[in-house]
DNA sequence: CGTATTGTTATATA
DNA sequence: TTATATAACAATAC
């Protein structure tokens, strides 16, 4: 699930149920997604304390905490992987089979839940959580215009690895890439060197629409006027001209593309 | 058994 | 050096 929209999700529930409210226990159920840090250590630190405003840059959460207001706060970053997410549990509900990591509160519980645990969360400060960003490119809900095509326009490398590759911009997955490309009409392959002005600067705007609705739905919405409700159709219809979708491997992942649309 | 999966990273190859 | 391909990670589902 998580790309960018699903992390905004995933920031909601913290700020909604959890930020500002005290931590009663913490319980660690499984420490392998725990990274660089010790279960005795994260347990100690987190209980009784509180979660301050969350934030987000790319798939990262970033939740410092209140009590320490300095430079050199503690924080905890959570990098979701490929299957996890954050669930607010009111009292009483059962436990998830997947719940790796659960913040125990007051009037309920805020649930790690991650079936191939292939990300996790790590406890730090606020220099760590800025060292860590640093590679990243900028966050693609932020990204000027300008800015995005100062980056990418000239470059020898195909528009859909470009648009996921987090150094480049911060955020983007493998259905919003394509999503993007669709939109666009620019076969994920070409190269962002072969593109006119006019359309990497198109790239821009429709990366714009589909990270605004993806960040509101909290995940990639489905519907089927976009493309990404006909990933698993065979082939399926462009939603746009009605053609057969083609399918195939770009970036070494599954892409869903109109050959009509986007030719190349 | 085989295939696939919304992410990242190390390694190989051209 | 640059871009790309592949596998690996872990846990499922089909």
């Amino acid at each position: 699930m998580p790309e960018l929209g699903d992390v905004d999700g995933f920031k909601r529930v913290l700020a909604e149920h959890a930020a500002g409210y005290p931590i009663r226990h913490v319980m660690v159920s499984d420490a392998s997604v725990l990274h660089e840090t010790a279960v005795a250590t994260f347990e100690e630190t987190l209980h009784g304390d509180a979660f301050g405003p969350p934030w987000r840059h790319g798939k990262w959460l970033i939740a410092p905490m209140e009590r320490n207001g300095s430079a050199a706060a503690p924080a905890v970053l959570f990098h979701f992987g490929m299957t996890g997410e954050l669930q607010w549990a009111e009292d009483g509900q059962p436990r998830h089979r997947h719940d790796r990591i659960i913040f125990g509160f007051d009037d309920g519980a805020l649930c790690y839940r991650d079936m191939r645990k292939l990300k996790g969360l790590r406890l730090t400060d606020t220099d760590e959580v800025l060292s860590l960003l640093a590679d990243l490119g900028p966050d693609a809900a932020r990204i000027t215009k300008s800015d995005f095509t100062e980056r990418l326009s000239g470059l020898a490398k195909q528009v859909k690895s470009t648009l996921t590759d987090q150094e480049s911009i911060a955020g983007l997955g493998n259905l919003m890439a394509d999503e993007i490309c669709w939109r666009a009409r620019i076969h994920p392959r070409q190269r962002l060197n072969t593109l006119s002005d006019s359309a990497v600067r198109r790239l821009h705007t429709k990366m714009g629409s589909v990270v605004r609705s993806a960040s509101r739905a909290g995940c990639v919405p489905g519907r089927p006027s976009w493309l990404t409700g006909h990933r698993d159709d065979d082939p399926g219809q462009c939603p746009r001209c009605g053609a057969d979708l083609e399918h195939g491997r770009v970036n070494g992942r599954g892409t869903v593309w109109c050959p009509q649309c986007q030719p190349g």
